[in-house]
DNA sequence: CATTACCTGCAA
DNA sequence: TTGCAGGTAATG
């Protein structure tokens, strides 16, 4: 599911409702997304507030009063809040969607760990396949944590220099390199695609061999694939939702992923596949040198 | 490097 | 029934 777009949408749209409010009661009902942590350890944070909402690559951490909670959304990971005001929605609207269905938490067996705060609202996390996984670590490990990833490309971190160089040192694919998150953090198999089309790179391209200009358009366009990304709410292929239950539009937008097969909206022909970097990758033959 | 494991659901 | 899916992490 969740690339850095669909991360920092989930991260926004939490945002109105969750700094300031205060644990009353956690309940865990699958312990299988804790890592290095007891049921006992996160009952620590009751009776804590939620303070800053904060985000790098696709590693969200929440910061409370000694420790930080870390939650990274795996394949399906979703993190919705429920908001009392508005009963009849969308938590309880009665489409019979896949969509919909996850968002009735009291019967749903994917809800794993549910939280509930200060006047009614609750925070619940659904997990089909459990590859998500909550850490909560002591604020003076943030550094160690967060260093294991490259710089985020939203941030003036991300350098072309910084970029170019990791691309210059290897034999890899050029795909591999963008999906590497202690090179840049964030890019998953979706924006991979989308920014090496906008690039006009293939996938296998080996990353050494990217010449000045097309490692800068690459630079370029996966920040603006990102961008993108956010600004449509995230790609809702499936499982997808952000805090509050909705869907993203980006899957509208897309260039080539998950369309081979058929026609490159550039050029016309027809989008191929492969795997790259043990990952499918989609990619026109015609745009993409 | 590539492969496998971790999990579940769904489409072919 | 098989293969595939937005993710990492642990193996050869």
């Amino acid at each position: 599911m969740p690339e850095l777009p669909e991360v920092e949408t989930v991260r926004r749209s939490l945002e109105p409702y969750l700094p300031g409010r205060r644990i009353t009661n956690i309940e865990v009902r699958d312990p299988r997304v804790l890592v290095d942590l007891t049921r006992d350890e996160l009952q620590n944070l009751v009776g804590q507030r939620f303070t800053d909402l904060q985000r790098k690559g696709k590693q969200l951490y929440f910061p409370f009063d000694r420790d930080i909670l870390f939650i990274h959304l795996g394949m399906t990971g979703q993190l919705t809040v429920r908001d009392p005001r508005r009963k009849d929605q969308p938590f309880t609207r009665q489409k019979v969607t896949g969509l919909e269905r996850s968002l009735q938490h009291a019967v749903d067996p994917h809800t794993h760990i549910s939280f509930d705060l200060e006047d009614g609202f609750q925070l619940h996390y659904r997990d089909v396949r459990k590859f998500g996984k909550w850490r909560l670590l002591p604020k003076a490990e943030l550094d160690l944590h967060l260093r294991r990833l490259g710089p985020d490309p939203l941030t003036d971190e991300y350098t072309l220099k910084h970029f170019a160089q990791a691309l210059a040192k290897t034999t890899r694919d050029v795909k591999a390199v963008l999906l590497d998150q202690s090179v840049l953090a964030g890019v998953g198999n979706i924006y991979a695609d989308e920014a090496l089309f906008v690039a006009g790179v293939r996938p296998q391209r080996e990353a050494r061999k990217l010449g000045r200009e097309r490692v800068k358009r690459l630079y370029e366009a996966v920040r603006s694939v990102l961008q993108l990304g956010i600004q449509n709410g995230g790609t809702t292929l499936r499982d997808y939702i952000d805090g509050q239950g909705e869907a993203g539009s980006n899957q509208e937008m897309l260039w080539v992923y998950g369309r081979y097969g058929q026609p490159c909206r550039k050029c016309g022909l027809i989008l191929r596949k492969a795997v790259v970097a043990q990952r499918t990758s989609t990619f026109c033959v015609h745009c993409q040198r």
